[in-house]
DNA sequence: TTAGACGTTTACGTTAACGTAAACCTTGCT
DNA sequence: AGCAAGGTTTACGTTAACGTAAACGTCTAA
């Protein structure tokens, strides 16, 4: 059962952030809890809207772009045109992506080979020990 | 055929990148191009350095992180016991790159999301319109 | 020989994304 | 009543990665 609402340091505690991270998202108006008293009260949707935050923060993208992307998914848009901006816009975030991809499979691969060089070093060592 | 050197604009336009950029990565003891008089000369090594650095970047890694992936590449560990935190440290490394995959592949399938329902949106207002 | 293109150093300025500290509520134990 | 655990606001501090401006050298084509 998935929680309705939640504290600031519950989600902090499950993000591994600051608390002030997360009132930082706010002042940059990245999530609008609601308040009980003066205190923040966070939904399952908030929850969600600060996941891919830093799931784009682990790839590199500034708070500002992440906000752009998990924008992408709500409908405010109506017209054809603004439907033909919204397509180029996804676009060009996937041309990024892809490049970024790319640039991780290349160090996947060198850091394979470190390895395997590793590995050799380490077993002529052995060899030569006997 | 792969030039031998490079001076600092060369560089600086091949990667689309400023001047400062260049030499700030020298500040840092990123680079460390030869001098003539007072001019930088960078080699084809200088320029891999500084395109690795700037792969890096592109996956949200900072300069430091870099060059700790770049010097994975040199062979100065000798001992057994430099081999296996060396081992360890790439592992350490590919765990994040993973991870960075698995964020980016969780994108991407968001970003097809959108741009089909961007795409349903188009044709049936082109069909309501016929 | 002088203007323009390219390089240099020095040094202060800027932005994002928080850290940190102080001073203050509120709530539930004990 | 008192205090510890959580929350709050306000506001200044910090770091990385450059930008920008000033003031200067050097070479070369007109």
């Amino acid at each position: 059962m998935t929680k309705a609402t939640y504290s600031i340091s519950e989600l902090a505690n499950e993000f591994g952030v600051s608390n002030r991270t997360i009132r930082y998202y706010e002042e940059k108006g990245l999530v609008q809890p609601r308040r009980v008293g003066q205190k923040r009260i966070y939904s399952a949707a908030d929850r969600v809207r600060i996941k891919l935050i830093l799931r784009g923060k682990r790839i590199g993208m500034t708070l500002k772009e992440s906000v752009e992307i998990i924008d992408l998914y709500d409908p405010e848009h109506n017209n054809e045109e603004q439907l033909h901006s919204l397509i180029n816009s996804v676009r060009d975030k996937r041309r990024r992506l892809l490049q970024q991809q790319q640039d991780i499979n290349d160090m996947l691969r060198g850091l394979d080979e470190v390895e395997s060089l590793c590995q050799q070093a380490l077993s002529s060592q052995h060899l030569s020990r006997s």
